[in-house]
DNA sequence: TCCATATATCATGAAGTATTGATATATGGC
DNA sequence: GCCATATATCAATACTTCATGATATATGGA
């Protein structure tokens, strides 16, 4: 992960649309969804959804996989956790003491 | 940290200065840098400096204080730890065990 | 109060981005 | 091969964002 990636990832994330999909996505877990499923449920039309999901794509915040007539997507976890680490790599380079308590407080409440 | 702000923030890191700024000022710490002084380091313009600035204070991934005739910005680790939560949550809440291994990767070096 | 320094705001033009209707491509079933 | 379904691409328009020159505001010192 270059700063242009993260650059074009963060863009990705910031259109509303886009961001919903990554989070569909990642509650959608391994079974992924079609891409006809992701624009009914967010009440996008086929066209618009097909661009966003390519930006997304484009990114790598997601994957895809054909299945019949459908398209699967996926959110790919690894290009989220590239960008995190992005970012941290930054905070922790920098001022480890400061950054600790941030990363504390991430944490799965499972 | 909701939706509309989390959106705000992901804009505001999307952009090549803005993205240079949040780094700089997250290695500065405590200490924070004056805005003229930040202009200087990226060999940005004093006006789009201050205009980005403006970006990622809305954003609240930094603060600032003025010091005498200057202008001290600093990172807000705060804002960034809840822009991270952000992402966590809809991982953690939708897929707990395929979650876990992204967060674990993501850890000071130090 | 006057001046110099430091930063912010305004108006504009240029560039990028999103959405849309229309159309093209790809797959599966008959 | 033909048709229906599923998704992607294209071209155009509207919208937003960016950087810039010019100007305004704020602070400190003389």
């Amino acid at each position: 992960m270059d700063k242009t990636h993260a650059l074009t990832a963060f863009g990705a994330l910031s259109q509303p649309t886009r961001l919903d999909v990554l989070r569909l996505l990642i509650r959608a877990g391994d079974t992924g969804m079609a891409a006809g499923e992701i624009a009914t449920a967010l009440g996008a039309r086929q066209n618009t959804m097909s661009a966003n999901l390519g930006v997304l794509m484009q990114a790598g915040l997601i994957r895809n996989a054909r299945q019949g007539r459908s398209i699967r997507y996926f959110a790919d976890l690894e290009g989220l956790r590239g960008l995190l680490a992005f970012l941290m790599e930054d905070c922790c380079g920098g001022n480890p003491a400061a950054c600790q308590p941030l990363l504390d407080t991430i944490t799965c409440p499972s």
